[in-house]
DNA sequence: CATGAATGAGGATTCATTCAT
DNA sequence: TATGAATGAATCCTCATTCAT
């Protein structure tokens, strides 16, 4: 306690700051220029560093998208709770409400991100495997989500991977949507829009009525 | 009648044929790789062609993938035949249906074309504009059809370009999905499917028992 | 006599015209962007006949130009004719101005040739040595005539083969004066004004004021 | 004055060093082979460095013909003084010795500079025009000087521009000879051969005489 | 003879990565 | 640690020449 901060602790968060600098810096050429026509000059430009110093911190150009993505992919991942059914939690179409509130919420605050993963303009292969391997991940959950709706008679019968990687798709579209809007929408009502739409789509006819007035 | 093909003909016929050859290796291994990772040496070697002849069919490998994605984009425009509301016309739940078999169909026969389109894995700034200028077409498309619907009474009231986008969005999903199924599905019952979804999203809600029952 | 042209003979015309036709746009085409510039489709372009023809006239792009230099050597050598200093023959500057003068008529009516000659813009080593040696050429020749001016008392001492380079320099300087003239000079005035100055040059002090009144 | 050269102050330097050193390399291929014969593979060869680095220290082949060039042509301009009609000055005779004096000595250092400038074998249309941009400016020169010597009575009345292009060839034609020569001349000797012959070409009869005496 | 599609060696340039200081 | 000069494999493209028709 005497000394909270060694020397090494302190070249360590220095570090860590540089880091997170050329990190930051190479997300936005990524995201404004695409993988291949960012070159490792523009990041090392850009960040202010030596050359030599960026593959201090980066192993390979390679490695830092590869870092760039992953962190925006975990970032994402971070948006998403998983719908609780149990009996005290709140009632599932909120649940469903407050996970694309937080998507869309981190999403417009990081448009560059959204570029990144939904429009991975250049990129190898392996990158785009990645990208893929989240949008399967993604799927996955919504069509989980949608087999227990179906189970509980809250959705209607349907071809659920289908129909899940059509939601996925619509919350893509309507994402890209929003993000290239010059100024931000209120997004409490495109994410009831979305609602208003999606959730018809799958639920069971009767239930409708209701749950619009719940929403709503 | 005597001579239904002159010499000039002929050579005309094995130039296009040549052409297409490229532009159809070209095709998969862009689809396959990206842009930037597939070099005009691998299109040659996998052409069978000389480095010189490739440049006698196209200017630059910038050019042969704008035809290829040219090619792609006119495909799957003529996929789509706008909505006839006229009053002899087929009902437009009929018409909607054809137009989403048809896109279906072709895209389940040129796999890697939807790859180009819809995952644009490594190419130009331009290249993106491009395939994002197909993509608002497409929403736009979509939002007037929409935007009808609510005029005539058959969708509900909703923010018509938001929806389009998740519309928009959902087809793609949809593609993706089949596209990567390794045995093909029945396309009907996808085609259903999606319609059953993404009709309902937008349905007025006193409609869809009805039109459940037409279309189903 | 009864057939004074042969088939073959008309065949070997029209030979020589297409083979002229080729080379004349070649000349043109080299003087104007040089030999590095020129391509050989160029040429076939502006000619009018196929890749292959051209190769039927000539074995290469090098050769061509080859071609075109000597045509242009000839020429330029024809219009030289040595001093003849029997006693019939006309005066010695009489002859020079001669000389001087079909130079300047022929290089006015070829400005092309002046170009590629006296400013060979791209060429190779060995064609510039080709007209490094007509150079050589041109220099030994005013060279010779200097010398016997000296023996015969008609010019003063000097350093024979240094003074013929500067000759032959001033000569070439004119010319390229003359040729760069929009609208032609009087050549017979050029003429003078050379001989004048190029004469008194390398008169023997006391001769110049008899040969002054000669020319003039 | 503790530490007179700092780290960078010697990378400087270092990093001088080695542009020259290619530049002297490519100055000499260029001028034995011309610009389009030698390759950059050539000039990186010759001087022992890699491609890359080629490009670190020149844009391109053709920027690093300019810079050659430019040397060549400022060089050469640094060896003209003005001759300087003041009173107090020296004649005007001797200052035009002096000038072609440097000239030659100059010349004689760098022989393959005078077949760049003077036979630019091989380079393209805008470079040829730098070079000739450079021959106007040394025949203007020429022609102003012979301007005010034939304002000043010192030379006959001629049409001025015509000889100073004779003049400057002549300079051009000894230049050629002197360089080629395998042994190097007496530069003193070229010098009074070179002024003995282009002075009387241009000096009013009267006056030789005595110019004679007092330049010989 | 004439044609022009096909060829492939060769050229200029880029850029991710290394390493001596 | 930080630096940035040096590296060279790889890329796109050109163009003189050939040869089957």
């Amino acid at each position: 306690m005497a000394r909270p901060t060694t020397t090494d602790e302190r070249a360590e968060r220095m570090r860590e700051q540089r880091r997170a600098e050329i990190l930051s810096v190479a997300k936005k050429l990524f995201a404004e220029q695409g993988y291949h026509a960012t070159s490792v000059s523009d990041i090392i430009r850009a960040a202010g560093v030596a050359r030599g110093t960026f593959y201090l911190y980066f192993a390979s150009k390679h490695k830092i998208f590869e870092s760039v993505l992953e962190q925006a992919l975990t970032d994402l991942r971070g948006c998403i709770e998983p719908v609780d059914l149990e009996p005290g939690a709140s009632p599932p179409a909120r649940q469903l409400r407050d996970n694309l509130l937080r998507i869309l919420s981190f999403v417009v605050g990081e448009p560059e991100l959204v570029q990144l993963v939904l429009n991975p303009m250049s990129s190898d292969k392996e990158i785009i495997e990645r990208i893929q391997a989240f949008e399967a991940e993604a799927t996955d959950l919504i069509a989980t989500a949608l087999g227990h709706g179906v189970e509980l008679g809250l959705a209607r019968e349907c071809d659920v991977t289908l129909v899940a990687a059509a939601i996925y798709g619509a919350l893509r579209g309507a994402i890209q949507h929003v993000v290239r809007q010059t100024d931000l929408p209120d997004l409490g009502h495109v994410v009831d829009e979305l609602l208003a739409y999606a959730a018809r789509g799958v639920a069971v006819p009767g239930i409708w009525a209701q749950s619009a007035k719940t929403d709503g």
